[in-house]
This record gives structure tokens, C-alpha cells and sequence, in this order.
DNA sequence: CCCGTTAGGATACGACTGTATCCATTCGGG
DNA sequence: CCCGAATGGATACAGTCGTATCCTAACGGG
């Protein structure tokens, strides 16, 4: 038993969960079996029972892993992000699959969300990510609209819960190949713009508030 | 085998496909199977059997009927809508879920879809309702801008794309109870108000298009 | 009357599931 | 040196799955 024990342990649990992951977002959830999961990451059966104890505990391993990815897509997107506008576009652009790897854990993602519907041991291991997205926009929102580069007629919470709800439903499109990334990005784009557009009524409202617009 | 044979033969079918929704709205497709659907329609697996040859027609016939309830769902809400507003929350509004049964209904068509995605079988026997409510609302919303009852610097395709993905996304929020349906309404509507709003710029226009607007 | 079709009960079959058990190998600290 | 823990191969077990088969009844037209 050398030092980099515990490694080589956590090392083949993170195998083996990305294999149960390229299986989901593949074949589906219904498709996930502990044979299937050996031979996906080539191993035999006795090894994942050896490093996950239930095929409950490696489902939950799945999901921690596919939350942990979307945190780092959004947090990679919003980190060059200058204006408020740029992190409402990245956080939404995050949701919505772009590449092929973002497309199989949205796979992935739309699988765990449906079982989680009828099975709370599953809903119980976390599907938190969009309500602590809907809060972080949420205080972005509210920031901009009172350095006055949002409308003040417009409601925060509600555009925030609107822009999520519509990222979602986008991702559905995009991953039944109705509609591709381009076009929800149109999309999501085409709101954006009249989210933070203050043409022609909130001109006045702007020069009046604006102090320390410059930098969002 | 009186006259009344294939009456009670779809009598039947239509029995056991209501079964079938049942276990899949509340404890999801995956816990669907030809004993559970027996035992859920108090008949025996033979029954099953009988009048289902597979059960893939089983999953199909569900699905089918699933179509059938939202459409029927749709033209409710439609019939008695005056406005071209009120068409689009009478659709939008058919979509989110609001009474048990409308949640079951959406549950199990979340589970379809998400099946769908990795089962091309499913996804052959059909999830055409999005593109043809689309369609519908886009030439809806094409009109009534024509009518100068929306501004023109709108796009309708886009909007109307974005509505549905915005009632999908919804979904997902109240079957997972992180929103109830009168919140989702309340968003609905929040969207729907700026869409038909004609408020400061755009009355000029309006005025100078206001032909037939009355009756839509 | 009787015979073929319709309808359904009872049971079986092979495949696959998660989980458990038995066993061999490796290897580092005492 | 050696012994116990870590690791993993091989196999077994009890369920559940979809599907198939065998066998009764019921019943209506010839």
C-alpha cells in the first residue's frame, strides 16, 4: 500500500464515473448497468462494486461529477465576462450545448432531472445548480437596473427566472436536434438585447442614474 | 362476437394505455412494465398481451394518446380565446401544467422525451405537438403585427420560439416544484404584456396600421 | 349441433439485473 | 520473513423483465 493510495482510489472512482457518464448521455439513464459500466471503462464487474459500494452510490457520483462540470462551464464563461450583459450571455450560453462534450452531460443532465422526478433518492443527492444561478443573476440584474443600464420598468427576479426557464427549454430543443446552438443563441441573444437596450424611454433615466455604469 | 367486438376491443386498449400513464406520470416510464401495467388495470399479463402485441406498440399507443391529450388540452383553451393575446397565454398557458391531471400528463411526457432522446424508436412515433404550435403562432404573431397590434421591430419567429421554449422550460420548474403554475403564469404573462404592449414608440404606428386590429 | 374465433388464465423460458461470496494475487510494515 | 490489508477475477443467487406456449371457456354463424 504506497503513499498515492488514496489517489489511485479517487483516480478509478473518476473513471469509472465518466464512463457511467458516456453511457448515459449516450444510451440513456435506463442503459446504466454495473456490466455496462465495466465494460465502457474496461474493467470488470468486481471493480466498480469494489469502488462503489451500490449502483446508488455511483449514480450519485454521476451527478455530483455533472454538476461539478456545469459549475465549471459557467464559471470559465463568466470569468471574461466585462459587462453585466456578458455574464447574463455566458451563463446562459453555458446552459445551452454548444460542443459535443456539453451536448452528452446535457444528455446526461436531461436524464438525471427526468428520473429525478419520481425518484427522491435521486432528487435528494442535488440538482441545485439552476436555483443558485437564478440567485447569482438575480443580484447582477438588480445591480445593473440601478446603475441604470436596465429599464427600471422591468422586474428582476422575473426577467432572471424568464432567462433560465428559456435557456432550458432551448437545451430541449438543441438536444432533440429541432433547433441548434446557433439558433438558441439567436435566441437568447434577441432578449438580451432588449433586456439592456434603453433606446428611446429610458434615455432620461439613464443620464440621471448613471454613476458608476462604466464598469458593468 | 356480438356487433359491438371492436368497440370493446379499443374499450380495452384505451383501458390499458391509461394505466400505462399512470405509473409513468407518477413513478416514471422506467418503472413500466407489462405485469406492472396488468396489476394497474386490475386485468392479468395475458390480458396485457392480448391486446397489445409488444411493448413497444404499448409505449407508442401511450405516447399517441399523451399527443392527444395535449392537443385536446390546446383547442380548450384556444376555443374561447378573443384576442391574439389570448391565444398565445391559451397556449402557453395549455403547456405548463396547472390541475393533477395536466401534471401527471406532463410528467409523463417528460419522460418520453427524455426517452426519446436516446431511443429513436420512441422518437419516430412522434413528438411533432412543438413544431406544429409553432407554426400555428407564428402565423398568429405574423398577423397581428401586420394588424399594427405588436411592434414591428419584433420577430415573430423568434419570439414564438422563444415563448415555447420559455412554457418548456417553465415545465420543468413545476414538475420539479422548484415554481408552482401561477408563478409560471405570472412570468407567462409578464413576457406576453411587453410582446402586445404598444405603449410609447409605438402608437404612431399602430395608428397608421389600425385597420381590421378590432376583432384580433 | 358444432366448430372456429375471441378472450383470457397459468406457466415457462431465457436474458438481464444488482448484489454477494469465494478465492488468488500483490505488497508494504512489523 | 510473513501476515494482513488492498485489489480484483470468477461465479452464484434471487428477482424481474419481455415474450411465448399451452390450455380452457364462451359464443355466434354455418
Amino acid at each position: 500500500m504506497g503513499v498515492p493510495r488514496q489517489v489511485d482510489h479517487d483516480e478509478r472512482r473518476r473513471q469509472l464515473t465518466e464512463a457511467l457518464l458516456r453511457i448515459a448521455g449516450t444510451r440513456g439513464l435506463q442503459a446504466v448497468s454495473m456490466r455496462e459500466i465495466a465494460a465502457e471503462a474496461g474493467v470488470s464487474l468486481r471493480v466498480v462494486q469494489y469502488y462503489f459500494t451500490n449502483k446508488q452510490a455511483l449514480l450519485e457520483s454521476g451527478l455530483i461529477e455533472l454538476g461539478a462540470r456545469g459549475r465549471r462551464r459557467v464559471q470559465q464563461r463568466v470569468a471574461d465576462a466585462a459587462s453585466t450583459r456578458d455574464v447574463f450571455a455566458a451563463v446562459l450560453g453555458a446552459i445551452v450545448p454548444s460542443d459535443e462534450q456539453s451536448r452528452l452531460d446535457s444528455m446526461a443532465w436531461t436524464a438525471y432531472y427526468t428520473a429525478a422526478l419520481t425518484d427522491p433518492a435521486l432528487a435528494a443527492a442535488g440538482l441545485t445548480l439552476p436555483n443558485a444561478l437564478e440567485d447569482f443573476l438575480t443580484v447582477r440584474l438588480t445591480a445593473a437596473q440601478q446603475a441604470g443600464d436596465v429599464s427600471p420598468d422591468r422586474d428582476p427576479r422575473t426577467e432572471v427566472a424568464g432567462l433560465l426557464a428559456l435557456a432550458n427549454g432551448l437545451t430541449s430543443g438543441v438536444l432533440s436536434r429541432q433547433r441548434d446552438h446557433e439558433a438558441a443563441t439567436k435566441i437568447i441573444d434577441y432578449h438580451l438585447a432588449r433586456l439592456f437596450d434603453l433606446t428611446p424611454r429610458n434615455l432620461a433615466h439613464k443620464a440621471q442614474a448613471g454613476t458608476d455604469s462604466a464598469a458593468d
